[in-house]
DNA sequence: CGCCTTCTTTGCGCTTGCGCAAAGAAGGCG
DNA sequence: CGCCTTCTTTGCGCAAGCGCAAAGAAGGCG
């Protein structure tokens, strides 16, 4: 397949320019040239200057912030057909809030801001897709803030784990399975906590029979259980 | 002055809109009616249909999320010529993610929705100012979310302080007053933390000459040493 | 002025979860 | 196969911050 249809097929299926007309993604996909990096690499850092948006062809990669004294948070993982880094269309002074980091080798179709910008404008209705993804951000930033505010640990860590195998989780015959290259430390960022405090409650669950772990992966093997914990309930 | 000229003269001055033409603010202050509420009362509630977008007039809110067990989660202050509550433009089924108390008696225009989703499409240069605004609110949530994560209290606590200083602080002579309807209550939840914490750690700096407290009224005699405390310097 | 409500402080005990060190798996690769 | 790296577990001690109770200000209002 060239590069072209192939760009044109994965632009089609963006859940952001679904109201995209066959002409604009052709618009788009000639605008965009494809970004391969590897594992660990970095599509951008944060507070570079956002020149270019993109949208995810293959691989995996985790939207982190970094704090000043090199503590990391991770913010979401961006998987295929997910489009990121799009700050820059919508101020060209914009620079990246969080920085993109690949979780396995990884390529994306990279579209220059400033084009994408004046398609926009060309074509308005685009923005709202545009629009809705971002409220949905923004609305799913709050909830977690509350999460990271109000819930303790135990429920932040369930909370992981379902999003995760929401995302990328497969089904088996004993339960749920997240196998995918999060090491502890890794979901620590994501739980907001250590990597030691995960590997404890994850041992504890794990006695109790709720899951089964292995290194970089989880299995649900009780995820109702799990989403009880995640609710708060089971409250002692 | 007459509801329509009042409405003209704010939506002008509000930084969303700040592309809008003197025809186009015309437009807009006629969608609006004038909504007033009581200290305490809801400009809108979390999970409701989005159906209004506000621009405060007159008095202060805060924008909160409410977890299902009751506690709060303070997100922002809303001051006049602030747009909030704009979710339903984007998507006509959207509920909004937070709720919207005032915490005086306070006013805003409310604008229909669905209108204003329609003004959008029928002069869409005025969507990057929403996109502007959104892409703000996610940085900063983003941001926000880090610091919940990675730092301790007293930063926190200390960083709640500097942003209200911002915000609403008054310059006077033995340093920066913030002199509103802030209980200790209100920090904590600002700051994800409990009142007790918070009354502790103030009741420390106020000792250390840092801050000088009273009922609902902080202010800060030594701004520059909260700042290193907001960012973490002073590490004992 | 005095009562009443609301806000604030403080003491005390205790849980949660962090920090570190050290040891134990599990792969990867030559 | 065996070494090396990376990931994971666990024990132990400790500090931060929460929860509660009770008492002490500060206003508000009749």
């Amino acid at each position: 397949m060239s590069n072209q249809a192939l760009f044109e097929s994965t632009i089609r299926h963006v859940a952001v320019l679904k109201a995209a007309s066959d002409e604009e993604v052709q618009l788009i996909a000639r605008m965009g040239i494809q970004r391969s990096i590897e594992d660990g690499a970095f599509f951008f850092m944060q507070g570079d200057p956002a020149e270019y948006l993109y949208i995810m062809l293959t691989g995996r990669a985790k939207l982190c912030q970094i704090a000043p004294d090199g503590q990391q948070v991770n913010l979401r993982t961006l998987n295929p057909k997910q489009l990121f880094g799009a700050v820059g269309a919508v101020d060209p002074q914009a620079t990246y809030p969080a920085c993109a980091q690949a979780l396995e080798d990884s390529s994306a179709i990279a579209i220059c801001s400033a084009e994408f910008r004046k398609l926009l404008e060309e074509h308005p209705h685009l923005s709202f897709g545009l629009m809705k993804l971002m409220t949905g951000y923004i609305s799913e930033m709050q909830n977690r803030y509350r999460e990271m505010a109000t819930e303790k640990v135990e429920q932040r860590i369930a909370r992981v784990l379902l999003r995760l195998a929401g995302q990328t989780g497969k089904r088996v015959e004993e339960g749920v399975l997240i196998e995918l290259s999060f090491s502890r430390q890794d979901l620590a960022e994501m739980a907001g906590t250590t990597l030691f405090t995960v590997s404890r409650v994850l041992s504890a669950w794990e006695k109790q029979k709720l899951i089964a772990t292995g290194r970089e992966r989880v299995m649900l093997t009780n995820p109702h259980a799990v989403m009880r914990l995640a609710e708060g309930l089971d409250e002692k």
